[in-house]
DNA sequence: TGTACATCAGTGAACGCGCGTTCACTGATGTAC
DNA sequence: TGTACATCAGTGAACGCGCGTTCACTGATGTAC
């Protein structure tokens, strides 16, 4: 990729561009998906309303462009994750990265991080699909894949020795073998799919709820239940 | 409870109310959360705008019924499939009920053909946080623990022998059963309801997502996965 | 290096929309004697 | 049973708000000779 020099123009619209999305992100932590607003962004940078449409189309576009950076974001930080160098003796796998079990939980850990962080955000992504929206899907499914793939790779990586449990499954696995077939991304067995969407949703029901506030009234520390949950499927990988 | 008659102008005026819900509901169901107007209420009922003050303080006071509402809908339908009488001699539990495992699993599938009949309306309860909303939790924690004390009853109703896991367990199990002590509801162990909020959390995320379309690309029946997790639930209990 | 033109960022006015909510008022329904 | 009054449902006009979006225009920045 080489960089091609950009003019001054192209250097200002880009800027220009990023603050507009990084006012719009802010709008959207501290208010909510529906709080975001054109006019509200260009408010908060000091210009008016219909400047905003000479860098993008319309509402939508802007909203597109901070979903499609959110799953980046969002993938690559479940990455770093993953390529994390050991920090200590005990975890040391052979290549450096952290041993494969610690690794899953870094992962894990590094999701729900993620979303707590910035809740409202994760709930753009994977809340109440935005009404109107119908964001480009192929746009959005490439970038969740992505994720996807940090938790199959570390889920691959483990010591995997099938189960008798896995006739029970058969033909769930089966229908994700051939979904993985037609994409792109780690190429692994159909129980390691299931296994790696058992671990998503079970995630994210956890991270969902809690950001939700159904766990308020409960007393119980989240983090323990989530903690529970990645072990458990540490249990199932074994 | 007494049935005081109504005259009737009181009856009028529940009919009115509970049509005006209705309708509400639909628009809700048709359109999700944000379309849900008082003026467009009115409009469908054959009504202008303000007559709807006459039945709700404003459109928050709506919402907040529709919400207790659902709640209680969602704990009827769970509650129904628990209690419902066995249709095959090979389910049948001492009381004419369903065998405990099987009555869990009809509780499950209950919760997730509620959930999918009503997408909207399920993510109007557990979704995105509605943002100004901020229902009254003197109203909504009750009705939600409901719906919860249907799945510690299914699961009470297992066969318990205490599982070596419940070491791992121990905190969140403490934390869980101080909880307990200070609500109402079915007196059960920590472990029970260990297992209750990791069964809710765990079919939540299957239906959330599916709800939100991320399965769609995958090409799996999300029915599997969820039955899946059902039996999971089921193992750990034995 | 300087001039002539093209490109582009941003403004301000305007359009149409729908919302929640208030208010004074009309007309119908119920209640008390 | 009939009359006088009180209660209540619903209307229509109005207020203020903010939104997305379009359009013609100004002024600055870049480009070509």
């Amino acid at each position: 990729m080489t960089e091609r020099p950009l003019s001054r123009r192209a250097r200002y619209r880009a800027d220009t561009r990023d603050e507009a999305k990084r006012i719009a992100l802010r709008q959207i932590a501290e208010a909510g998906l529906d709080a975001l607003s054109l006019n509200g962004v260009a408010r908060q940078m000091g210009m008016t309303g219909p400047a905003l449409y000479r860098y993008f189309a319309g509402r939508d576009e802007l909203l597109a462009e901070l979903v499609a950076d959110a799953y980046g974001d969002l993938a690559d930080a479940t990455e770093a994750a993953a390529n994390a160098p050991r920090t200590s003796e005990a975890g040391a796998g052979e290549d450096g990265r952290l041993a494969a079990r610690d690794r899953l939980r870094a992962v894990a850990a590094a999701y729900r991080a993620w979303a707590l962080a910035q809740p409202n955000r994760y709930m753009m992504l994977l809340g109440t699909p935005v009404g109107s929206g119908a964001l480009a899907p192929e746009r959005t499914i490439p970038a969740a894949h992505r994720t996807m793939a940090v938790l199959l790779d570390a889920l691959a990586a483990l010591d995997q020795t099938p189960t008798s449990d896995d006739r029970r499954h058969a033909e769930l696995d089966g229908q994700l073998s051939t979904w993985l077939r037609h994409r792109d991304g780690p190429v692994v067995h159909g129980r390691i799919a299931r296994l790696g969407v058992t671990l998503w949703t079970r995630l994210h029901g956890v991270v969902s709820l809690e950001i939700a506030g159904h766990f308020a009234s409960m007393g119980f520390d989240p983090a323990l239940l989530y903690d529970a949950e990645v072990e458990a499927i540490l249990d199932e990988a074994r």
